[in-house]
RNA sequence: CGCGGAGUGGAGCAGCUCGGUAGCUCGUCGGGCUCAUAACCCGAAGGUCGUAGGUUCAAAUCCUGCCUCCGCAACCA
C-alpha cells in the first residue's frame, strides 16, 4: 500500500532583514502539520524557502558593499539558522535565485506570453522601494511620496509586461466564495468586494529598472517582477518544468499553502488566476492566519518590538515557544503577543501541568515500587473516564488538525492532562502505598496514568518534537509505543514498564524577573539597532537629525497666530481644520491632531504656525501651512507659546 | 453612506453556522492533599452576553437602527 502524499508549504520569505517571531509562526505551524501528517502515515512534502530578487535587496547590497547573492546568502543563514533552532523539519528549502527555479519561471512566463495572458505595455506609475510597491499618483500622500512609508517614491515609467485578470474575475470570485479554498472563509467578502469586483487591474509582471531579478529570457532588459517569480517557487520546488526530480504528479496540487494576512491577496488571487492560465489545477486549501501583535501593538522594527525568537528559545527552550505561539494563535485572528501571557502559558501548561504531571508519576513508580512497575492489576470504575479520554483523544486531535485548528488540537490534548492529574487526588496513591494489600490497585493507577502521558505526549510530539522523547524516555515508552497506530489504544507500555528519573522538563519560571530582564533586553537591543553613535539614552527619543547651518533654519518662516475657529474634517479621522489670525491676513491649516484634541479647546489659543510651507491638499481640504506639535510618545502634543506675544510675531 | 473585523464576570477568549439551563484559561478568595516543579485537587465570588428595538413560546445566537474599538484605504504640512 502506498503512502498518501501531502504537499505543504510557507511562504517563501524575503530576506530583506533577519526572521522575527511571525515568520516564526508560520513555519512552526506548517511543521507541527507537516510532521502530524507524517506520522499519520502520509508522504510528506513540506516547502520553505526565501524570495531573494528585487529592488530592495540589490540596494541593501549596495549599502554593504556585497553583490546580492552574497547578502542574500548571509541572511538566509540567519533563516537556516532559525529553523534549525526550531526544529524545523521542511522536505526542501527552495531559493528562488536557485536555477531550477529561474528556468521554471523563465518558462511560466514566456507560456503565459504565448496564451496571450502576458502582453507588453507600458506603465506608468511612482515606485516605493522600501515597500517594493507601485502606487498612482492618486495613491500619494501629500508630499508625493509612499502612502505606507511616506518615503519619497521614483517615478516609474517604463516599457514592461503585464498579466491579464480580468479574464479569471469569475471563476475566481466562485472559487473564494463558493469552495472551501479560502481558510477562514470569513475573508472572502473582503476579497471579493475589494479587488474582484471594482474589476481586476492587470498585474505588472516585468521590471526594466533594476537588474536583481529573473531575466526575461526573450526580451533583454527586463526582470520578472516579483509574484511570477515568487508564487512559482511552489511548483518549480516540484520539478515543473525543470531538472528537478518530477514530483508535479505525485504532490501537486498543494494540500496547504498557508500564509500570514498580510499576502492572502496574492494567494487568493493572483496564484490561482496564474494557475488557471497554466491550465493546472488548484491548491485544495489557501490557510489564512493573522499577526503576531506585541501588546496589541504590530510588530515592526521601528516601534523596536521585534520578537527575536532567538532570544526567547535560549531562554526557555525552543518547544516551549513553538507551544506558546501554536496554542495563542487560532488561524484567523490576530493575537497579542506579551511577556506575560508567554511566561504564564509555560508556567501553568507546561510546568505546572504536564512538567510536573511526568515527574509526580515516575516519583512515584520509583518510589513505591523502585522504578518498575508490578504486573498485577486491579481496576476501579473511577479509571474508566481517564481512560475513555486519552482513549478517544487521538480522533479528536485528527478532526482539528484536518481543519487546520492547532490551537485547538492543543486544548484537547491539555485536557487529558488535566484530566490525569485530577485522577491522581481522586484515587491518592499516596494512601494506597501505606496498605501492602493495595498493590496491585496501585500499580494499576500508576500504569494509567503513565500511558495517558504516552497518548498525550505522542500526539503533542508533532508539535513539541525536541521536548517529548524525553518523557517517553522517563515513562520508558519505546520508539514503538508512541507511534501514530498506538496513540489510540490505552495499555500498550508492557505491564512491568520501568521508568527512568530525569531532568526537570520546564523548570517554573519567575514571571516578574524574567518580565523585567526582558523588558531590559528589548530595550537594549533597540538602542543598538538605532544609528549607530547617535544612539540616545532613552530608547523613546528620536536621534538628531543632521546638523544644519543658520541659513538653513532662517529658511522656515514661522509665525505665532490665534486660532479663531477650528473643527473636524468630516472626512477624515485624524484631521482638523483650523483657522488661524496670523496677523498677515489670515489661514486655514489643516493638522493631524483630531484624535489627541477636541476642535473647541483649541479655539481662542495661540500656536506657532510654519508661515511659508508650500500649500497641500489633505482630504480635499487647502493647508496653507502647519502647526508646530511635539511627537510624546504615542501622542502628539501641540506647542503654545506665551499668550501675551501678538499675532504675527516671527520666531528666531 | 469606502472595505472589513470585534464588543461575553478583573484580564484573555469560546459559544453565534443549525435559537432552548452562559462555558474555558488566567487572576482573586476559601478549603483539601502531600506523590510532585511553593506544583496538584475541590469550592466560592464575579456577567442585564455594547445599546435600542423587532421576530419567536424562547435570542449571546436570527433581523434592523445606533454607539464604541481595531485593521486597511483616503488624510497625520
Amino acid at each position: 500500500m502506498s503512502k498518501k502524499p501531502y504537499y505543504i508549504t510557507t511562504p517563501i520569505y524575503y530576506p530583506s532583514a533577519s526572521p522575527h517571531i511571525g515568520t516564526c509562526y508560520t513555519t512552526v505551524a506548517c511543521d507541527s502539520i507537516a510532521r502530524y501528517r507524517r506520522m499519520q502515515g502520509y508522504d510528506v512534502m513540506f516547502l520553505t524557502g526565501t524570495d531573494e530578487h528585487g529592488l530592495k535587496i540589490q540596494q541593501k547590497a549596495d549599502e554593504k558593499g556585497v553583490t546580492p547573492k552574497e547578502y542574500v546568502d548571509e541572511i538566509v543563514a540567519n533563516f537556516k539558522k532559525l529553523w534549525s533552532f526550531m526544529n524545523i523539519s521542511y522536505d526542501h528549502y527552495i531559493r528562488t535565485t536557485d536555477d531550477y527555479h529561474i528556468k521554471t519561471v523563465q518558462t511560466i512566463f514566456r507560456r503565459l506570453y504565448d496564451k496571450g495572458y502576458i502582453y507588453k505595455g507600458e506603465y506608468t506609475g511612482k515606485y516605493c522601494v522600501p515597500c517594493e510597491s507601485f502606487w498612482t499618483s492618486t495613491q500619494l500622500d501629500e508630499n508625493g511620496c509612499c502612502p505606507d512609508c511616506h518615503r519619497p517614491v521614483t517615478d516609474a515609467k517604463e516599457e514592461a509586461y503585464f498579466f491579464k485578470l480580468s479574464p479569471f474575475a469569475d471563476r475566481l470570485e466562485k472559487l473564494l466564495t463558493e469552495t472551501d479554498y479560502l481558510q477562514p472563509k470569513s475573508r472572502a467578502t473582503e476579497l471579493v468586494n475589494n479587488f474582484i469586483k471594482p474589476g481586476l487591474e492587470d498585474l505588472c509582471v516585468s521590471r526594466t529598472t533594476f537588474k536583481w531579478g529573473i531575466p526575461v529570457d526573450f526580451d533583454e532588459g527586463h526582470v520578472v517582477y516579483v509574484w511570477v517569480d515568487a508564487l512559482s517557487n511552489y511548483i518549480s520546488a516540484l520539478g515543473y518544468e525543470n531538472d528537478r526530480p518530477d514530483l508535479m504528479g505525485k504532490f501537486w496540487p498543494a494540500d496547504v499553502h498557508m500564509v500570514a494576512k498580510d499576502i492572502m491577496r496574492f494567494h487568493a488571487i493572483i496564484w490561482p488566476a496564474m494557475l488557471m492560465a497554466l491550465e493546472l489545477p488548484l491548491p485544495k486549501h489557501l490557510a489564512v492566519h493573522g499577526w503576531i501583535t506585541f501588546n496589541g501593538q504590530k510588530m515592526s522594527k521601528s516601534l523596536g518590538n521585534v520578537i527575536d525568537p532567538i532570544v526567547l528559545g535560549n531562554r526557555y527552550g525552543a518547544d516551549a515557544i513553538r507551544y506558546h505561539i501554536l496554542r495563542e494563535m487560532p488561524l484567523g485572528a490576530d493575537s497579542s503577543f506579551s511577556n506575560e501571557i508567554m511566561i504564564n502559558r509555560i508556567n501553568s501548561d507546561l510546568a505546572n501541568d504536564l512538567g510536573n504531571l511526568v515527574s509526580r508519576t515516575v516519583a512515584m513508580v520509583i518510589k513505591y515500587f523502585e522504578g518498575t512497575l508490578p504486573e498485577e492489576r486491579e481496576a476501579e470504575p473511577i479509571d474508566s473516564e481517564l481512560i475513555s479520554m486519552a482513549q478517544s483523544l487521538r480522533g479528536t486531535v485528527d478532526g482539528l488538525m484536518d481543519e487546520t485548528k492547532l490551537s485547538a488540537a492543543l486544548t484537547e490534548i491539555f485536557k487529558v492532562i488535566s484530566r490525569a492529574n485530577k485522577y491522581i487526588d481522586e484515587t491518592s496513591p499516596w494512601v494506597l502505598a501505606k496498605d501492602e494489600g493495595k498493590r496491585a490497585r496501585l500499580a494499576t493507577v500508576l500504569y494509567n496514568l503513565l500511558e495517558s502521558i504516552r497518548i498525550s505526549a505522542s500526539l503533542l510530539c508533532p508539535f513539541m518534537p525536541t521536548d517529548m522523547p524525553k518523557i517517553f524516555e522517563q515513562i520508558g515508552a519505546g520508539e514503538a509505543d508512541v507511534s501514530y497506530e498506538n496513540a489510540g489504544k490505552f495499555g500498550v507500555l508492557p505491564a512491568n514498564v520501568t521508568v527512568h528519573k530525569g531532568d526537570v522538563l520546564y523548570p517554573r519560571i519567575d514571571a516578574e524577573k524574567e518580565i523585567e530582564e526582558l523588558n531590559a533586553f528589548v530595550a537594549k537591543e533597540k538602542s543598538a539597532g538605532d544609528n549607530g553613535n547617535n544612539a540616545p539614552e532613552n530608547a523613546d527619543v528620536a536621534p538628531v537629525a543632521g546638523i544644519i547651518g543658520i541659513e538653513d533654519f532662517g529658511k522656515v518662516d514661522m509665525r505665532v497666530a490665534t486660532v479663531k475657529a477650528c473643527e473636524k474634517i468630516p472626512k477624515a479621522k485624524k484631521l482638523l481644520k483650523l483657522t488661524l489670525d496670523d496677523g498677515l491676513g489670515g489661514r486655514q491649516v489643516v493638522s493631524g491632531i483630531a484624535k489627541w484634541y477636541e476642535p473647541e479647546t483649541l479655539v481662542g489659543r495661540k500656536v506657532i504656525v510654519v508661515a511659508n510651507l508650500s500649500p497641500a491638499k489633505l482630504c480635499g481640504v487647502e493647508s496653507q501651512g502647519m502647526i508646530l506639535a511635539a511627537d510624546a510618545g504615542d501622542e502628539v502634543k501641540v506647542i503654545f507659546p506665551d499668550e501675551s506675544i501678538p499675532n504675527g510675531a516671527r520666531l528666531s
